[in-house]
DNA sequence: CTGGTCTCCTGATCGC
DNA sequence: TGCGATCAGGAGACCA
């Protein structure tokens, strides 16, 4: 399930192969997982799948990932769960069960991008990329780099579970179900505390854990747990390192304690009922 | 407005 | 072996 360091490792790694690229063409196989913002004709999508142009920057907020080119349009991937963006010489076989939604062909010889969502969570939206600002202002500063200024700022009053608010992307861009529960573990805070009951150091330890773990983890080329592939079909390596995501009943790497899993948010958490108070 | 719940979707896994 | 039930989860819709 691709969150931050997952699409920073995609971004990276394509990033030599796509820029400077010319979109030769582009094939959607599955049209409904192109959007445009309301006011956009729904018409000429190789226009909308950037075809024609030359591109000129990757750019990531949060786990959103925009393709811009020369002649300033912009494509949005959202991977949503079960989403891949990849690079590869040759096209990928036309196969249904693969679940390419989306090829897009790059010239002079630079290969294939292709897009494939088996669960359609994700997509594909096509913008102006002079409307990539308020389209990302929508949500909340990028989790990398978080400070906790802004996090009490956006969730300071809020009666919610802080595990809860970690995963709203209005709040803060980036972080899903696994690094909430490694930051809330390397914070030591429980998921289940209120935010409004955190005091002002509490949210710098937590934004410092936040983006203590995302910065491991694009280091560490992101988590593979079953499909995650970066750009160039490498696996990820930071699941190795997991202190709780996945580990519900095992000994707490700290403490040794049991590690208690519950339902919070409608998310499958796990933390340490010793260390995380 | 806030926060909780539902819904979309497919593949993996489990129990019988 | 096979089949149905269950679960996983990002994010927007929806509702109290």
């Amino acid at each position: 399930m691709p969150e931050l360091p997952e699409v920073e490792s995609i971004r990276r790694t394509l990033e030599p192969r796509l820029l400077g690229a010319r979109v030769s063409g582009a094939s959607l196989r599955r049209p409904d997982v192109l959007s445009a913002p309301p006011g956009e004709p729904r018409t000429n999508r190789g226009r909308q799948l950037l075809v024609g142009g030359q591109i000129t920057l990757l750019r990531r907020h949060g786990k959103q990932l925009a393709l811009l080119t020369h002649d300033r349009r912009a494509c949005i991937v959202q991977l949503g769960m079960s989403g891949v963006l990849r690079w590869s010489p040759e096209a990928p076989a036309c196969d249904p069960s693969h679940h390419v939604h989306c090829v897009w062909t790059l010239g002079p010889g630079r290969g294939h991008l292709w897009f494939a969502d088996p669960r359609r969570f994700g997509g594909l939206t096509s913008l102006r990329d002079s409307s990539l600002p308020s389209h990302w202002a929508a949500l909340g500063p990028d989790a990398l780099s978080i400070s906790g200024t802004d996090l009490r700022r956006a969730l300071g009053r809020s009666r919610r579970p802080v595990k809860a608010a970690l995963l709203d992307q209005h709040a803060l861009a980036g972080v899903g179900n696994i690094y909430a529960d490694e930051a809330l573990f390397l914070a030591r805070f429980s998921p289940r505390t209120p935010c409004c009951s955190l005091a002002a150091d509490a949210w710098d330890t937590l934004a410092c854990a936040v983006r203590t773990v995302l910065a491991q983890a694009v280091a560490a080329g992101g988590s593979t747990l079953r499909d995650y592939r970066d750009g160039e079909g490498n696996a990820g390596r930071y699941q190795a390192r997991h202190s709780v995501y996945g580990r519900a009943g095992l000994p707490c790497p700290t403490c040794g304690s049991s590690l208690s899993s519950g339902l919070l948010a409608q998310r499958t958490t796990v933390w340490c009922p010793a260390c995380q108070r």
